[in-house]
Formats: C-alpha cells, structure tokens, sequence
RNA sequence: GGGCGCGUAGCUCAGCGGGAGAGCACCACCUUGACACGGUGGGGGUCACAGGUUCAAUCCCUGUCGCGCCCA
C-alpha cells in the first residue's frame, strides 16, 4: 500500500541506485533490436549543475526512456568535455592560493595537477545528473581527454594536414592577454562600453600648418598605424588621397589611402589604420599592401621592437615614445593622448559609447593580435555538412534553425584551432631546426618523415600549442564510440538519431560536428537535431549569479521532487521558445505528481491489482470500454508528440488524460461500482482500472521515472526498478468503443449541466433534486436508468425520470442532446 | 544595417481558413469515506494595429507599431 502522502524524496535515490546497478540504463550492442542513439552535449568538467542542464536532459532522458520502452536498444552517452581555458584557470586558481604558479610547476607537474583535481571534483555534474533521473550508460562515460578520444584527435589532425585542411597561418586572432592565447570569435562577446571618440591631428606632409583628423576610440594603437583611410567619394580628402601624413609619435610618414572601410558619416571621415591591432584594419592592410608593425605584446604592453622611430619637431619626440616600452595598453593609451594635448594634436575628445570584444571568461578586452597559428580549412568542411541540410540527411527541429546554422556555414571563417595553454591535446608538429614542421601520429612517426626529408637525424621539437576544446568536442559522436577503430558500437550507433541541444549551441556543436562527422565517417553524426530554448526566470529575464535569480536544480529537486521539475521542463517546452520557469511552476506540477499518487493509492485501498489476465478485448460495461479507449487515445496521443519532439504536447496529453479523465470521471463513475457487491461488473471495472492505471504509469515514466516507478512495484506491476524495462503501452482493440464513449460523453454532459444549472441556482449539494427529461429517446432513457446511481451521486439527483407533457412550473432547464433536462428547484433555491 | 522569431484571457502558452482554447492565477460554494498539493461551478479575450485576398480570417498576403534573439 502507498503512505499517505507523495514523499518524492524518500525512494528517488534508492530508485536511481537501484536501475543503475541493475544494468537498465546500458546499451546492448549485441542484441538484435534496433538502435536508438542520443550523445550527450559533453558539458564542462568544471561544471555543476544549472537549470539548463536540467533542461537538456531532461529531454534526452525522455527520449531515451521511451524508446528503450519500445524496445529500441537505447544508447544514451554519457561524458564531459575538458574544457581547456575553464579548467586550467580552476587549477590556477588553486595553485595560486598555494603561493604556486604554473610556469614555475612546469608543464608535467602542472598537468598532474589538473588530473588530480579531474579525478577528485571531475565527477560533480554527473552525480548531479543523477539526482534529475538521467539514464545514462554510466560504464561507457567518456572524456575528451581520454586516450582513446585522444588518439582520434590526432588522428583527425594527421589526416586533415595530409588532405591540406589545416595548415599554419599568421592572421589576426583574438588575443586574450589574461590566459595569453588565441580564443574562438565565439568565446568573445561584445559589451557596451563608455569610452571616448578621441579626433587627432596628423600633420600634412609638406604642407605646414595642416593636418588630417582622424578619429579613433582606440589612440593608443597609433603607434602601429601604416596609413589614415578617407573614403574615396569624399570630397573633403580627395586632394589628400595618395599624399601622406606625418605619424605623430612615431615621426614616420605614412600613406593616405581610398579605402570605403571608412565611413564619411562617422567620427571625421578619416580613420587611422592599424593592420596588426584591428580586425578591418588587417583587411584593409591587405588591400593596400601596407606594413603590419605589432605595437602590443602578448601582455598588451607596448612593444616597439617593430618600430623605427624618427624625430620630427613638435610632432614626434622619440625619448617620449621609448618611455612608452613595456607599458600596459590603458596607460600606454593616458600618457599617448597627454603627451598628444601637450603638442596640440587633439583636435577634441567626445563622449563615445561603443561595443568592445571581452573575452567571455576573462572579462577584459580582447586584443586583436598577429600570430601564428593552426586553421583548420572550415569553409571546405561546411560544404557538405551545409548539403547534408540542405537534402534532409540531418533535420533540425524546430525547422527554423537550420537558418541559423546555413547563416553561420555559409559565412564560415577559417577556424583558428591552436590555443596557447597547457591542457588540451597537445598538437602533433614537430619542428625542425630550420623550422620545417612535420605532423604525425608520434614522435616516432615525425622522426621518420625528417629523416626521410633531411637524410639524417636533427632534432625535433614538439608544438606546445594545444587545440581548441571544440575540436575533440566536434569528434564525440564518433570518438566515443571508439573511432578510429571499427567497433561494433561505431556500427551500430553511428549516425546516433538525435542531438538535443540549445540554439545558443547550433554554432559550438552541431557545426562542428557535423562538418567533422561527414568528414571523418561520411556521413552525418545524427539524424535530428532538436533544439530547445533558455531557461529564463518568471518574467523572462536571464537567470545570472549578478541578477541574483539563479534556480538551483537541485534545490527544486529537493523541495519538490525531481519527477516535478522534469515534467514542469516538458509541459513548458513550447518549441523556438525560451523557458519561463518561475518557483510556482514546479509546486504546481508537484501537485499533479501528488494526483497520480494519491489516485495509485485509491487503486491500492479498493484491491485494484495488476492483473495479467486481464483482457481489455473482452470488457463489456461501458464503463471499462470507455475508460480503455479514452487509455488509447492519450498512447497514441503521447506517441505523436513525442515523434515531433512535441514534450509540452506530450506532458498535456499525460496531464489531460490522468487528471482530467481517470481522476476527474473514472474514478468517480467506479466508485458505486467499488463500493458495491463483488461480481462480474466489479470484477471487469477493477480489471480496466488497473489496466489503465498500468497504461497511466507507462505513459508517464518517461517524464517522471521516479514516481512511476515507485508506485509500480508498491502496487504489484512488477519487482522494484522493473518499470523502466516495461513494454511501452500500444492500443488496445476495444469492442463497441464508439458506442461507449457516446454513451459516456452523455453522462458526463448530463451531469456537468445539471451541476451547473445547480451551481447557478445556489441550490447547496446537500439538497437532492430529481431530474426530470423530457423529450427523451428510448436510448437516452435507457443510459438514464443505467447511471442512475452515478447520477445521484455526481449530479446529487434524488431521482431520474421521464416527462411527458408541460412543464411544470419552476423548473430550471437545460438541454442535453436530444433532451431537455428539467430540474424542479422552485423550493431549495438559495436567493 | 541584415536575418530570424514573437505580439491570442491577469500570467505562461497551444491553436492557425468556418465553434476562440488549455494550464496556472482569480471569484463563489464545498472538511463527500484517494487527494484542500483537493472537489464543483464561474467570470474574463474587438486573437497588437491598418489595409488586402476569400462566401468566410486570430489563422493567408502587404504594411505599421512594439518586444526579443542572432549576425555585422
């Protein structure tokens, strides 16, 4: 028998530690049954559990749930990422507070480091990821940094050097100065920022006494500067255009240059032009063949190796920039635009609000930088995974964000992949003497490749360049898997069916693997990509630590139950919409876990146990055929949401049919039946009950695993932890169901009019009154008689009879089908 | 500036050519032997605005306004 009342927090854990040890959430290669294979999104190693986390498995965990219920052979991966730059500023972190740092530690000593805090915080998410329910083949975890999953990033790297799609490259990168290494454009994010349009005067050469403004929020660069760009339609430069201007500081003479980078509306027109420190500025360096002097080092100091300085009176003092070496780039920037005043070359500063790149972990400036890096060939990868879109092989859900990812795929940048950090996967180059690099597979391998091309044995040494978390990331669908090998799990669950993931990810993941996925395997790493909104709070905003409005998942788990945070996630899943999650949500659907279990125990009270032998082909009552059918229509019901990855649809189906139909009017319509004398009619309600009731709990395990699992084994469906095992509920052939279900939908309607003509009356429940039809069929008489007892219980009628002739006078009316339904309430209305 | 999406009951959102809906919230009544985390009943919307197509428009088309997100 079920307790009193729905205590989620005392059998979740015991429920969850029960299926795992018992094997149910494991894949079985071997086994003949179709596959159905879903990666998990690879979260960070460093983090914990956030709602959105939440969010995303839960709808993987109701896929996989209901596909191993139909028997599919559900593999559902589980692992983390090793997110480079997070987890080596968490192990900085630590070092720090010891008084260390990593240069200092060294390489080797540093990595050990990292691995002995992987080994002993590494774990938090997926215990976390236990306590939402999720049934992840645990014994497969994998981690980016794993040696097999290693062994395919250099494998992927080795082949796609020997194909020419990646190479060593010296562009502009974002340069982050805090972790000093290249980040993807997607690590950065522009803010807002108040600073200033600073307008300056660069003299005319040969041409006293004139000058060229040119305005810039960024003065500091200047020193770099190898020309001023005016647009070449603007009439006020158009007698400047190939002359030059004297750069102040520096003393050089430098071009001016047409150029439609610069906008005549903006600043002053002219824009200085700084290739090795500005993104448009490289561009525009490139079409006008100028120099690229770097004038910030990896620190963003001021370096001034590149430069020549030259003295040019009341315009350039080299003593004065020489004093700038080695200066941080907003100091550097105070003393330029002072030293600017002094000689009177700012012509006025102006309030400027503008957008600058953060690194999104660091938080300072980005620094655009020219450096040496890895690319990786992207625009050759995106073609065919673009195609694989484009003809269907791979589907997104909802169709609308396959915009987002052509908008991305068509207008892809080549993909910077090195990073200059210590933990990743080391690149495969070695280097020679004379700096001729060799990729190979091992050290071994590159000694080969330069003994073959120098005749003899010179030292090599290693890049020390580690590649782009993403890279191993893109390669999870089939790295986990065992690739490069040809394991009977590459076969059988590649391409997986489904990545769920949020649109915020389309660009990280799904591109990458994609584009990595048709490469290395042919074909594309899954069939469908369902993507899902943000959890925002209740009224929509961002949920971030500053705003103070973090939901903490395991806090709701443990206030509510995980079974009702879940089904909360579902039911508010609207598809292309963020999520408002507000705290009343999830009690609200608390309480729906709290209907199931207290209807389960009602079961339990009136000895409505399992029982197998129970045919629904051969009920007879209305009653049970009805309540069977109506069990059909939510199976089926379920079944199409959850094909269309419909989880709202299908959380209202579950919700419309246990509350609104089980609850609301089954059990209502059975309890006379319950209450009475044993025999045949008892006999085949309490046999529908329970069928339905066994349907119920299938239909709902996926979603709420936890609370259907539990009443499950307490009321005898089956051994403890067996349900997740069931076999998925299938329509059952009902005789005369369309009969029963007119015959049903008539009581209800009855009883619902007579209700409310009472209700509006003020005629209080405890007063019985007879309901009178008139104009009634033979047939509508006769379902009369047979719910007599129903309607004096639910309609509080002291009688039901036919009428014939006038109406009597006060009676309330109201009409039912062919009826009129008449109730004498002239005495008991309550004015 | 370009793109995508959204504007339907107080709130969150379905619906999408012919009947305006759900859940929650609200109001009233009800301690009925599963459940007050409950039951019953009820109020509440010119479906953002303006044109157009159509026998018919919340739904299709065009434009306007407002909001959000992504990209530059």
């Amino acid at each position: 028998m079920l307790d009193k009342s729905y205590d989620p927090a005392s059998f979740e854990g015991r429920l969850y530690a029960a299926w795992e040890a018992s094997g149910a959430f494991s894949a079985r290669p071997e086994s003949p049954a179709r596959p159905f294979a879903i990666v998990i999104p690879p979260p960070n190693v460093t983090g914990s559990l956030h709602i959105g986390h939440a969010l995303n498995n839960t709808l993987q965990d109701i896929l996989i749930r209901w596909r191993r219920m139909q028997g599919r052979d559900a593999l559902w991966m589980p692992g983390t990422d090793h997110a480079g730059i997070a987890t080596q500023m968490v192990v900085e972190r630590l070092l720090a507070a010891e008084g260390l740092d990593r240069r200092r530690l060294g390489r080797e000593a540093f990595l050990a480091r990292v691995w002995e805090w992987k080994a002993q915080s590494g774990g938090t998410i997926t215990r976390q990821l236990r306590r939402l329910g999720a049934s992840l083949d645990w014994p497969r975890e994998r981690f980016t940094m794993d040696e097999g999953l290693s062994e395919a990033v250099v494998e992927v790297f080795v082949r796609l050097h020997r194909d020419g799609l990646i190479y060593r490259d010296r562009r502009l990168v974002n340069w982050d100065p805090v972790f000093q290494t290249a980040i993807s454009d997607l690590e950065v994010e522009s803010r807002e920022v108040k600073g200033s349009l600073w307008h300056l005067r660069y003299p005319v050469e040969g041409e006293p006494g004139r000058f060229l403004v040119v305005a810039t929020t960024r003065p500091e660069t200047l020193l770099g500067d190898t020309a001023v760009a005016v647009h070449p339609e603007d009439a006020r430069f158009r007698d400047l255009i190939g002359r030059h201007v004297i750069l102040p500081l520096v003393g050089r003479r430098i071009p001016v240059v047409a150029d439609e980078h610069s906008d005549p509306e903006k600043g002053s027109g002219a824009v200085k032009i700084t290739p090795a420190h500005d993104f448009d500025d490289f561009e525009v360096g490139r079409r006008h063949g100028l120099e690229m002097p770097s004038v910030l080092d990896a620190d963003a100091k001021v370096t001034l190796a590149e430069l020549r300085l030259s003295a040019v009176a009341g315009v350039a003092d080299p003593a004065f920039t020489r004093s700038l070496e080695g200066l941080d780039r907003f100091e550097a920037r105070a003393r330029i635009v002072a030293e600017l005043e002094r000689l009177g070359l700012v012509e006025k500063i102006e309030p400027h609000t503008h957008m600058v790149p953060h690194g999104d972990r660091s938080g300072v400036p980005i620094e655009p930088r020219l450096t040496l890096q890895w690319y990786v060939d992207a625009k050759r990868l995106a073609g065919p995974a673009i195609r694989a879109v484009e003809t269907g092989q791979t589907v997104f859900v909802p169709r609308q964000f396959e915009n987002t990812y052509f908008a991305w795929m068509r207008d892809i940048q080549p993909w910077c992949v090195s990073r200059q950090l210590w933990w990743g996967h080391q690149i495969p180059a070695w280097y020679a003497p004379d700096g001729e690099v060799f990729v190979a597979r091992s050290e071994a391998e590159a000694r080969e490749q330069a003994r073959a091309r120098f005749g003899r044995d010179v030292p090599l040494e290693r890049d020390p360049d580690v590649l782009d978390t993403w890279f191993s990331s893109a390669l999870w669908p089939f790295s986990t898997l065992g690739w490069p090998r040809e394991t009977p799990e590459l076969a059988k669950y590649y391409p997986g069916d489904v990545l769920v993931t949020g649109f915020d990810i389309i660009f990280f993941w799904v591109a990458r693997m994609m584009m990595m996925g048709i490469y290395c395997m042919g074909e594309v790493p899954f069939r469908t990509v369902c993507i899902h909104g943000l959890v925002r709070d209740e009224r929509g905003q961002k949920m971030s630590k500053s705003k103070g409005n973090v939901m903490d998942p395991l806090e709701l788990i443990e206030a509510y139950g995980a079974d009702a945070l879940r089904f909360a996630i579902a039911a508010l899943n609207a598809p292309g919409r963020d999520i408002k999650l507000g705290r009343q949500r999830v009690e609200g659907y608390r309480a729906f876990c709290t209907k199931i279990w207290n209807a389960a125990r009602f079961c339990g009270m009136n000895g409505i146990v399992p029982d197998p032998a129970f045919d629904p082909g051969r009920v007879e009552t209305p009653l049970a055929r009805w309540v069977l059918d109506a069990a059909n229509r939510a199976v089926a019901e379920a079944d199409a949401a959850l094909e269309a990855f419909r989880f709202d649809e299908y959380a209202a189906a579950c919700y419309r049919f246990a509350w609104g139909t089980f609850c609301d009017w089954f059990l209502e319509f059975a309890k006379p039946v319950l209450a009475g004398p044993d025999g045949p009619e008892k006999a085949e309600v309490k046999g529908a009950a329970q069928h339905v009731l066994g349907v119920l709990l299938r239909l709902l395990h996926p979603v709420m695993p936890f609370l259907t699992e539990e009443i499950w084994h307490r009321l005898g469906y089956g051994p403890e932890g067996s349900l997740i095992r069931a076999e998925w509920p299938k329509p059952v052939a009902v005789p005369g169901a369309a009969e029963a279900r007119a015959e049903l939908e008539w009581v209800v309607a009855l009883v619902s009019e007579v209700r409310a003509v009472r209700a509006e009356m003020n005629v209080p429940p405890s007063v019985q009154v007879p309901i009178w039809l008139a104009g009634a069929s033979g047939e509508t008489l006769a379902r009369a008689a047979r719910w007599r007892e129903i309607l004096g219980r639910l309609a509080r009628a002291s009688e039901v009879a036919a009428l014939s002739g006038e109406a009597p006078r006060g009676v309330a009316q109201a009409v039912v089908g062919e009826a009129t339904v008449m109730l004498p309430l002239a005495d008991v209305m309550v004015l």
